[in-house]
RNA sequence: CGGGCUAUAGCGCAGUCUGGUAGCGCGUUCGUCUGGGGGACGAAAGGUCGUGAGUUCGAAUCUCGCUAGCCCGACCA
């Protein structure tokens, strides 16, 4: 993408709304805009980051044996009257009703629709196991919207739904979630650690909420500091395997971490005073084992192999999608700007001419560019009127990790300079190099 | 929902107390010079002062109502 023809309105001071830097940041970077209080319209390099992490999602999911479905944003208030939660959830379900007088909500979460669907087309034991899941637009009324993306009323979530046999199996596929989670928070380069969460009236010991650490949670978090140095790698996962991924969930679920609703002060205490750690953590997920809550009293029955009637046990799975773009930022910026790992980034590198209207500094960038795009990956080529300083300054505010500086001077020598946004250094190297350590970088070389 | 606050040009703000021609910085447009970290000079465009009513010869300014938004708290992916 060249940007003189791009959409990409930067701000150059910061909106007075903002206060958080995840929220200033895209409001400044041109990749959000509010319509009104905790709704936001994406902008074209806020709409790119947020299907690449919809896609990680998918794809992860997917690899975990979980089918993708779309439900609707609009649902039929008669469904949560089933399952006894339309009265109790609240003014924070936006209720609305149609012409003909019909009460409907904008889903705030999907198990009702999910079950509805399931019981209506599943009878025998035989098609079990199933996990459905759907990446959809919820809707909760917040008393009080804030933080931007982060805590907005509109927001952009996948949420999966098991449906198991017995509870064995539905524990089992608690933990396929638990590892795809895993998988996918470490694509995205982020740390999300897996902490014991309060389980609500239900009780039982099986939901864990996934936390990003960052000053700006909104919740205090403590744990053992073993489990920041963990990390999921490259490993091969076979998830139809239960002790294989039981012993993954064992592995990651052994060093104490627990935010405060769960944290155990007499547990905590056993952990050896140098590795006990107290911060905060923005929640980007949860997992959730409930049982027959839903299937009892909304009939999702099946015939099992002695012909009686029983319910299925169900678990509900959400990532915060649009959540998780705030999440990242608040995890990865600097005084200058974003600084997008590369498994997120809305383009892989940017090129900044130093000299726009230089015939050999244009020849050079279009050379670049021209290049990236040969090896399948996506530059933003910075082809504005305007000075060196505003370039760098728009380039890292909007942080693209890799960023290769074209001039004149440089091009004498017959090199252009790869800077890291992350580290700042800069190396210089020919154009021809720098295509080739920005492609092996992300794996086209 | 309790408490605090804000609304004036695309963004950040002054002007309101004490009523009298609506301003500044950034951004935008044009021109000249410049050219490796938000450059300089010159010119220009851009405003129902959130909204409705009232007081007044006259309202951004005073009064009352309404709406929208922000912050703290309780609540939440």
């Amino acid at each position: 993408m060249r940007l003189s023809k791009y959409f990409l309105p930067i701000l150059k001071e910061t909106p007075a709304e903002a206060q958080i830097a995840s929220h200033r940041l895209m409001l400044r970077s041109g990749m959000v805009r509010q319509a009104s209080a905790g709704i936001y319209s994406w902008l074209p390099m806020g709409f790119k980051v947020l299907r690449k992490l919809e896609n990680i999602v998918h794809e992860e999911q997917q690899k975990a044996g979980h089918i993708p479905l779309l439900m609707p944003t609009l649902q039929s208030a008669d469904l949560w009257r089933e399952s006894g939660r339309y009265d109790d959830y609240g003014q924070e379900m936006l209720r609305v009703t149609d012409r003909h007088g019909r009460d409907m909500l904008y889903g705030p979460t999907n198990e009702e629709l999910i079950t509805d669907i399931f019981r209506s087309s599943v009878r025998s034991y035989k098609d079990l196991p199933l996990t459905l899941y759907h990446i959809q637009w919820k809707f909760r009324d917040e008393i009080r919207p804030r933080f931007g993306v982060m805590r907005g009323r509109e927001f952009f979530m996948k949420d999966g739904y098991n449906f198991d046999l017995t509870e064995a199996d539905a524990l089992h596929a608690y933990n396929r979630h638990f590892v795809s989670y895993l998988r996918t928070y470490e694509r995205m380069g982020l740390k999300a650690i897996p902490m014991k969460a309060d389980t609500g009236p239900i009780g039982g010991d099986y939901s864990h909420e996934f936390l990003v650490l960052a000053e700006t949670g909104e919740s205090e978090v403590f744990y053992d500091a073993s489990v920041t140095d963990m990390t999921f790698g490259d490993r091969a996962i076979d998830f139809s395997d239960h002790a294989a991924l039981q012993s993954i969930y064992d592995e990651w679920t052994t060093p104490y971490a627990r935010t405060d609703e769960t944290h155990d002060a007499d547990l905590f205490a056993k952990v050896p005073g140098t590795a006990q750690r107290t911060s905060r953590g923005i929640e980007v997920g949860q997992i959730f084992y409930f049982g027959t809550k839903y299937s009892e009293p909304m009939n999702a029955v099946v015939i099992d192999e002695s012909g009686e009637r029983v319910p299925v046990h169900m678990g509900s799975h959400g990532i915060g999608v649009s959540r998780l773009v705030g999440a990242l930022i608040e995890a990865n910026h600097d005084e200058n700007g974003i600084i997008w790992p590369e498994g997120v980034t809305p383009f892989h590198a940017g090129i900044v001419n130093l000299k726009q209207g230089d015939t050999d500094a244009d020849a050079a960038c279009e050379g670049l560019y021209q290049g990236l795009l040969a090896k399948g990956l996506e530059p933003l080529y910075d082809d504005r009127e305007e000075r060196a300083g505003a370039k760098f300054a728009s380039m890292d505010l909007i942080g693209l990790p890799w960023r290769v500086t074209v001039g004149p001077r440089g091009l004498k020598n017959g090199v252009v300079e790869l800077t890291s946004r992350r580290t700042g250094e800069s190396e210089e190297m020919s154009p021809q190099a720098a295509i080739d350590r920005i492609a092996q970088i992300y794996g086209r070389a």
